[in-house]
DNA sequence: AACGCTTCATGTCCTAGACAATATCAAAAT
DNA sequence: ATTTTGATATTGTCTAGGACATGAAGCGTT
């Protein structure tokens, strides 16, 4: 790859490249598209095409990029390829403002358009003391499954139908770290069965399922150590055995591959004592059909307590 | 790819590649190492050679991705990989082995051996209070620089030196997480300029550089809006614009390849208005070489300070 | 409607060759 | 003796088009 390709700030000869191209691993990082993905499409469909470089090698201009986004987008949210790549730029827009169209009945309570609002305005401050008064109101296990997880919900659908942009949706998430995080520290005195180990797997990039799932087993007196986000499978496997834990809770969020999951599951099972549990969680779960011997879904926060107290019944002091 | 390759709960019959095998793509993840060079590496050096499926794609046995995982760690501390590939088994136990070793002149104080032993012990919530007790002690800022940065150096090389797993260090690193976080829920009151907009470019995984100099720069009453890490370019962009950014502020950690970073910082530098400047930050920029114009780097976290004072030299209130 | 079957859509993998950026090392010049 | 230059080796990433297995969609039957 050549550097002054992606990026020609030294070289003011070649304009045409100034800024305007990115080459293919670029387009890679900044799409979420995979190479063979990128080039397997122009094979097919015959978008995008990118120009060439001298030596032969990719360079997509700018707007190609953004129409890869913009098909990316409409992907997460379920439409697939073969059509969207059809179509022309201009029924693009229309399928794009069409999502973006505020659905009826969108009855989301006073916090959830109040917090929107904070968010599309920047105020982030603000809204770090707002859910930190909420979370003070409510205590930490109600603030995690009334407010927090419905908010999540109403922060996704707002950025699917456009109202708000990735980077707003990313500066949200780091506020809720902060004020889960801190009401979390104090930890609990008195330690209970059963021991969790939680992380998300690689290509989940996501903290913030985790956090939940933490915040709300914390105050359960459960002990709970977190090893956080993208940690490969034989990494999980050395930490429970390490940490001894008897379960091994994983969250996955709506944009993970259920294809790869279902995958990652069952090689995880397999490498991990029976005699430990491997608990799933996060919005992925919905979309799996097929049950996986061993492992066990948790479809909301809800669920999640009740396969604990379950668990504990199960595991009466013996 | 085949499911019950990766996984092969479901066929007993197929014993030889009962989750004693990875695909191509499983490989990838659990190594860092992309399919591209595991290819070239086949080709190329001899090892590794996988076996292959029915369909003859590849299928790594666990000893050799055991095997490319040492290889990677050794290649992280700059061993080069035709030398590493060319080693017999034993040669490469005695290469890890020997920088196992611990170095001599290991004068670390108390704190980082104690904090150290609590990690090994796998006591995290003591780890945490050790934290937090140490940070009520010296400042939220004081803390970063004098204790949290030289312990995430020795952390790092306690575990190239395999005294921790890398599952250990990711604890570590979770705990730290919270500690910092908490200590900056409450926020200054008096926000002053300049405004910082903070980030971490796509494939750098660690949060906790970032977390540092927001931890730094949080006192200091400006005004500091992180979006997390692994955002791309585009969006760094469109936030430093949303939230009018005087300062975008990058994290690289060591692990970053510097090649990628240049490219990145001067592509970013091209897309974001010079009158926004763009601060670097980072154990990696010490192996950066060369300057990048409009690119300010900030070797240590007293640097940053430094030219965050410069800064508001320069930007009186005109 | 609910099920099973066929066909299409789509991502990932394959091979093998090429080249550019860097690291290494030797020779030359200060 | 040290630094600079240049040749050579190393190494990652790109290219091409073909192949195939999985999952989705369409359609007929119960």
């Amino acid at each position: 790859m050549n550097f002054l390709v992606e990026n020609p700030a030294g070289s003011a000869s070649n304009a045409a490249s100034i800024a305007s191209h990115l080459a293919i691993s670029a387009v890679e990082r900044d799409t979420g598209l995979s190479k063979d993905v990128l080039r397997v499409w122009e094979r097919r469909y015959g978008f995008p095409v990118p120009e060439r470089d001298a030596n032969g090698e990719r360079l997509y201009p700018l707007s190609q990029v953004e129409r890869l986004r913009a098909i990316k987008r409409l992907m997460d949210s379920g439409h697939r390829p073969g059509k969207l790549l059809s179509l022309s730029e201009a029924d693009l827009d229309t399928l794009t403002s069409r999502q973006n169209r505020p659905r009826r009945g969108d009855e989301s309570g006073d916090l959830q358009r109040q917090v929107i609002e904070l968010i599309r305005s920047h105020d982030m401050s603000g809204l770090r003391r707002h859910l930190s008064l909420w979370l003070m109101k409510t205590g930490l296990q109600e603030f995690v499954v009334e407010t927090v997880a419905p908010l999540n919900r109403a922060v996704t659908e707002s950025w699917m139908r456009g109202e708000l942009e990735v980077f707003e949706e990313r500066a949200y998430a780091e506020q809720l770290q902060m004020v889960l995080r801190s009401a979390m520290l104090p930890g609990v005195n008195c330690i209970s069965e059963p021991r969790f180990l939680l992380a998300t797997l690689p290509n989940e990039v996501s903290a913030l399922g985790l956090l939940m799932m933490e915040a709300l087993l914390a105050p359960e007196g459960v002990q709970c150590t977190s090893i956080g986000t993208q940690v490969p499978i034989p990494e999980i496997a050395a930490a429970a055995k390490a940490f001894d834990a008897d379960i091994v809770a994983l969250a996955f969020s709506a944009s993970f591959s259920s294809k790869q999951a279902v995958a990652s599951l069952e090689s995880i099972r397999s490498v991990i004592p029976k005699s430990t549990a491997i608990w799933v969680g996060g919005e992925l779960i919905r979309r799996l059909r097929r049950d996986i011997p061993g492992v066990t879904p948790t479809g909301s926060l809800a669920d999640m307590l009740a396969a604990l107290r379950q668990w504990r019944a199960e595991h009466r002091t013996s």
